[in-house]
DNA sequence: CATGCGTGGGA
DNA sequence: TTCCCAAGCAT
């Protein structure tokens, strides 16, 4: 028989404490941080881990320290100081998301939820992590390290399904302690121990605060039994050709020739759809004379 | 709802 | 070395 499912308020008495005595001290968690801080460390912590976004938090802050700071710079700039994080279209994003919190709600970053739902690049999650960790309010905040620990703890599964379900949003809602401050924090503890101890490999469960209580442990540590999860390709893939052309921009100050920018991948067609498809997205701007650099860039 | 979208470090 | 994957989003 299946072992009980923990109650809200012991997972809530071993987590707490447990993040108390073990959270990493994170600039964007400092008392001193700004919600645009939080927005901004949040969009690049989307697929990108802590130690690479460090870096180029720091330097975003103090390039740009306010939404309309950022929403004055050129897109490209925030592209250019977006390095190698992986994903450029998010530092477009962000850059139209505070051209946004400038023209459409006075240089502040919302609040709400719903509101912060509207800015490009935002979406459940990040809205409910800015709206938690920069306002303290009670928002259901699910990522994947939070959907980890329930899927083990709770319902005692090695791995949560490939996409989130209903279900999943209403257990963890479910979770959230009643008051705003308890919530916010619990929020952050969560993703804590998924992140440091509840990890997807090799969970390091002679150290979690739920080992006793664990539903996955207490039922043996069953393997996961779904199908298996499909690896991303990469080599030969549209994205290694995009990350070829967007770096040979970023690392350049003037404008690239055209055929430079072909030089990086041998396979006409290939090649050719995605530059296309780079400019159609605003990530490349074309100039006359065959040149192109990243959008916006004064040269 | 399944897919495409970058990158680099650790197991 | 190869594989996996790290605080998702938009379409």
């Amino acid at each position: 028989m299946r072992p009980a499912r923990p109650a809200a308020g012991v997972l809530h008495d071993l987590v707490l404490p447990w993040y108390a005595a073990h959270q990493r001290d994170l600039p964007w968690r400092r008392p001193d941080r700004s919600p645009w801080g939080v927005l901004v460390s949040e969009v690049m912590l989307q697929q990108t881990p802590v130690s690479r976004v460090l870096p180029v938090w720091q330097r975003w802050m103090s390039l740009w320290p306010t939404p309309s700071a950022l929403a004055d710079a050129a897109a490209g700039e925030a592209v250019r100081e977006w390095g190698r994080l992986g994903y450029p279209r998010r530092a477009l994003r962000l850059h139209a998301a505070a051209v946004a919190v400038r023209d459409d709600h006075g240089g502040v970053v919302p609040a709400e939820e719903a509101v912060l739902r509207t800015l490009p690049g935002v979406g459940d999650y990040t809205a409910a992590a800015v709206a938690a960790f920069a306002f303290g309010r009670r928002a259901t905040v699910v990522d994947t390290n939070v959907r980890r620990v329930h899927a083990r703890a709770v319902t005692g599964t090695a791995l949560p399904a490939p996409s989130l379900s209903r279900a999943e949003v209403e257990l963890a809602t479910a979770l959230l302690p009643e008051d705003d401050a308890r919530a916010a924090v619990w929020n952050v503890a969560v993703m804590e121990l998924g992140a440091l101890v509840c990890t997807a490999r090799a969970p390091r469960c002679g150290d979690c605060p739920l080992a006793t209580v664990c539903a996955w442990r207490l039922a043996g540590s069953p393997a996961h039994d779904g199908p298996p999860r499909r690896g991303q390709a990469w080599q030969g893939t549209d994205r290694q050709c995009r990350g070829r052309m967007v770096q040979l921009l970023r690392d350049s100050t003037e404008p690239v020739p055209g055929d430079a920018l072909r030089a990086v991948w041998p396979e006409e067609a290939q090649r050719d759809r995605c530059l296309d498809a780079l400019v159609a997205e605003g990530l490349v701007e074309p100039l006359d004379g065959g040149l192109f650099r990243l959008p916006g860039l004064a040269s």
